[in-house]
RNA sequence: GCGCGAUUAGCUCAGUGGUAGAGCGCUUUCUUGACGUGAAAGAGGCCGCAGGCUCAAUCCCUGCAUCGCGCACCA
């Protein structure tokens, strides 16, 4: 029997103070050797068999802090850790560091700007190695604020996205993609722009809707509308639908004779079925170097295609007195021009139109023909989809399934080169004579294989998804370690919802592909975490919510129930103050419940009702944790260690002497059954009970009912 | 245009085919030896609108409205 006769321990006579116990706690928990699977073995705590559980942390911006979304990332993924890992599985959780490619070089290069410099005049080597170390710099930053929400990772098995092992495995997997066919470079239209000097993929465009004037214009017998004049210089081929009763008598590849911006040019009719007839006029020509669907159709018909607009956003000597001039400024003057020479017929000022625009700083997306890398993703997406289908690799919330189908059903190739520096270098040969590119892991190519021409390294490197996307395996060190053997497929992918596309549907895909397993059985995907008001927080509304402003405040085991409390997964969570407050309020409580009961004696018999009753809590706990809803186990818990034990429970007891060993009894498990949520404060209190066994609460079997 | 969510107390949100729940806020009372970061009591809701299935609907089905998000877009 366990027995305290010194009365409360003297550190209790004062209110819970998260600052001197989390720090400690902290250290004695790494210090254990207990995050990492390997010592609960070593320790015979669990079998070598033992079922696992593994779950690869999201690797967080290595140059970042941490900010709210990342405060609830770390929470929710260290409730399941703790939980499992408390269950007796071998519970491996992986951290990680990104190297964050485009988002890093953008904020060096707003650095850059400050010091009024700017990239396009470092030397790329150099370049890389200042943003290296800028980033290694800041990563201990990081490193310390995950260590500062409690997170119970492996960080002997830490991996940066850049480290020799990925790159290796990124590489194998580019080469596969290529003997495979499932990779090719070539001229395509891609998102490009002006001012990051980068293509993009689909997904890092934003659709702006805007108001601008659309412009009706005639050329030769037809009127044309548009609402980009500036791009209309080289416009040869009128494109009408081959059913359009209003210009059958025009044949496909008639040439017909008009003037136009800049003089007399020769037109050539094509007929496509890509052209809506309810649209505008039903006619219109095309731009295939500037425009998406207009490339398609230059494909289709074998088209020539013209580049009007430079890379920086400047017209090219093909626009004639205009050229040099920024696209943006030559409008107006352009739509001038075309006044004065009658080839205006309307002008609809109110066109509401979706413009698309670079995701970071809002640049309207040129459109460019460029060689690029490409993925063809159909034959990758359909294993996925299957997959899903199937439920083999599972949705939480659920609808987040049919969203990942449908982005799949209708997948793009994906352009994977990226025109900056930080990032992983394409291994790849491009001939300077034809243009032709040949992937080269081993730095072994250098004469073209097509024209036999002089071969340059590829300048760019990898979208930084591509590396990513295969995180899963590549921490695991695929194929031959022990830890892909032993922990892949993980069980769970704890992420935002926000890149659901961006990241979890690559890792299912390129998962599959390489290793033919999926790479994880559980998507669960959180929502974001809004200020007060329910806003999005951001650096320019000045709302951000700094979550070790609030650990400092609060308590991290506050910030933590405040976090998962309510918050139901792929929902967003509106975060107050005083939401935080209720719980440190609660930690406090905790506290106070065992400054009492630590006065008590040790003695007497278990009640049975009560033990009933806990039991029932025990059972529906463990069921909401199963079943992800840490929301509900977390509320309950809480109302139950308030309203039920200190309210009741403790109300009663003080009527009756011997119900010490049910006090006791009650306060270690509630403890137990807590631990995830509010690790630091139970931990702290677990070591202050008198107990036959001293071990960590972390390691200690998570109850069963009896 | 297509798709997906949401709509419940003043606020933020849970939840259930059968008398509506939590936190915060609000009102009143309490200097009772664990805790005022507390205790006790209380006010506050046609569970968006209209139909349908059902003995019974806040919950299931259909439609509508409003808000949010995603995807696709036509020059």
């Amino acid at each position: 029997m366990l027995k305290n006769s010194n009365g409360a321990n003297e550190i209790f006579l004062s209110p819970y103070n998260p600052e001197k116990t989390e720090g400690k706690i902290y250290k004695i928990w790494e210090e254990s050797g207990f995050f990492n699977p390997d010592k609960s073995v070593e320790e015979k705590l669990i079998s070598k068999n033992s079922p696992t559980f593994t779950l690869i942390m999201p690797p967080t911006n290595a140059n970042g802090s941490l900010h709210a979304g990342h405060g609830l990332v770390m929470t929710i993924e260290d409730i399941m850790v703790r939980y499992k890992r408390m269950q007796g599985f071998k519970t491996l959780w992986l951290p990680g560091l990104d190297h964050a490619g485009f988002e890093t070089q953008v904020v060096y290069e707003k650095k850059l700007e400050k010091e009024g410099r700017t990239r396009f005049e470092i030397e790329p080597k150099k370049l890389y190695a200042e943003i290296l170390d800028f980033t290694l710099n800041n990563s201990k930053n990081i490193e310390s604020q995950i260590r500062k929400m409690g997170a119970s990772c492996d960080w002997s098995r830490e991996k940066f996205t850049l480290d020799n092992d990925i790159v290796k495995t990124v590489y194998k997997t580019f080469k596969k993609l290529s003997d495979d066919k499932l990779v090719y470079r070539k001229n395509r239209i891609v998102s490009w722009c002006t001012k990051h000097q980068t293509s993009f993929s689909d997904l890092e465009i934003k659709d702006e809707e805007r108001i601008d004037s659309f412009y009706y214009l005639k050329y030769g017998p037809f009127t044309i509308a548009t609402a980009r004049p500036e791009t209309k210089f080289g416009d040869k081929y009128v494109v009408m639908h081959p059913d359009d009763k209003r210009y059958s008598e025009y044949k496909d590849g008639q040439k017909i004779k008009l003037e136009w911006i800049n003089g007399p040019i020769e037109a050539t009719i094509v007929k496509d079925y890509a052209v809506d007839m309810e649209f505008g006029t039903g006619i219109m020509t095309i731009t295939p170097w500037h425009d998406n669907a207009d490339f398609e159709i230059a494909e289709r018909h074998n088209l020539d295609k013209e580049q009007i607009i430079d890379e920086q956003g400047k017209l090219l000597p093909i626009a004639g007195e205009f050229a040099g001039q920024n696209i943006k400024k030559a409008r107006l003057l352009i739509v001038e021009k075309l006044k004065n020479k009658g080839l205006i017929e309307k002008v609809d000022e109110n066109y509401k139109h979706v413009v698309k625009t670079c995701y970071k700083c809002g640049t309207v997306i040129e459109p460019q023909i460029k060689s690029q890398w490409f993925i063809k993703m159909k034959p990758l997406a359909e294993k996925a989809s299957q997959k899903i289908e199937t439920d083999e690799i599972k949705y939480t919330p659920e609808h987040y399934k049919k969203i990942t189908l449908h982005w799949l059903e209708n997948i793009m190739d994906w352009n994977i080169s990226r025109q900056i520096v930080w990032g992983i270098p394409i291994p790849a040969k491009i001939c300077g004579k034809c243009g032709h590119g040949m992937v080269d892991i081993e730095n072994e190519i250098s004469k073209c294989n097509k024209c036999g021409g002089e071969v340059a390294q590829d300048t760019d490197t990898f979208d930084t998804w591509f590396s990513s996307g295969q995180w899963p395996f590549a921490t695991l060190g695929f194929p031959d370690s022990l830890d892909f053997k032993t922990f892949y497929p993980t069980d769970v992918m704890e992420t935002a919802g926000e890149i659901i596309f961006f990241w979890v549907a690559r890792m299912i895909m390129l998962g599959i592909y390489i290793t033919g397993e999926i790479p994880f059985k559980m998507v669960y995907l959180h929502g974001l975490v809004l200020d007060v008001k329910g806003l999005k927080m951001s650096k320019s509304k000045g709302n951000v919510i700094d979550p070790m402003v609030l650990t400092e405040k609060f308590g991290t085991d506050a910030l933590r129930m405040a976090l998962v409390v309510g918050n139901t997964p792929g929902t967003s969570l509106a975060l107050s103050e005083e939401k935080i407050r209720a719980y440190k309020h609660f930690s406090n409580k905790l506290w106070n419940i065992t400054r009492f009961i630590l006065s008590r004696e040790n003695k007497g018999d278990i009640d049975h009702n009560l033990k009933n009753e806990l039991d029932q809590l025990t059972k529906d706990i463990t069921l909401d944790m199963e079943n992800y809803r840490f929301y509900l186990a977390a509320e309950k818990l809480y109302h139950y260690i308030w309203h039920t034990f200190a309210d009741k429970i403790i109300e009663e007891s003080k009527k009756d002497e011997h119900t010490g060993a049910t006090l006791y009894y009650i306060l270690q498990t509630t403890l137990k059954l807590l631990h995830p949520f509010m690790p630091f404060i139970t931990e702290e209190i677990w070591s202050h009970l008198p107990q036959d066994e001293k071990k960590l609460l972390m390691v200690t079997k998570w109850p069963t009912e009896m």
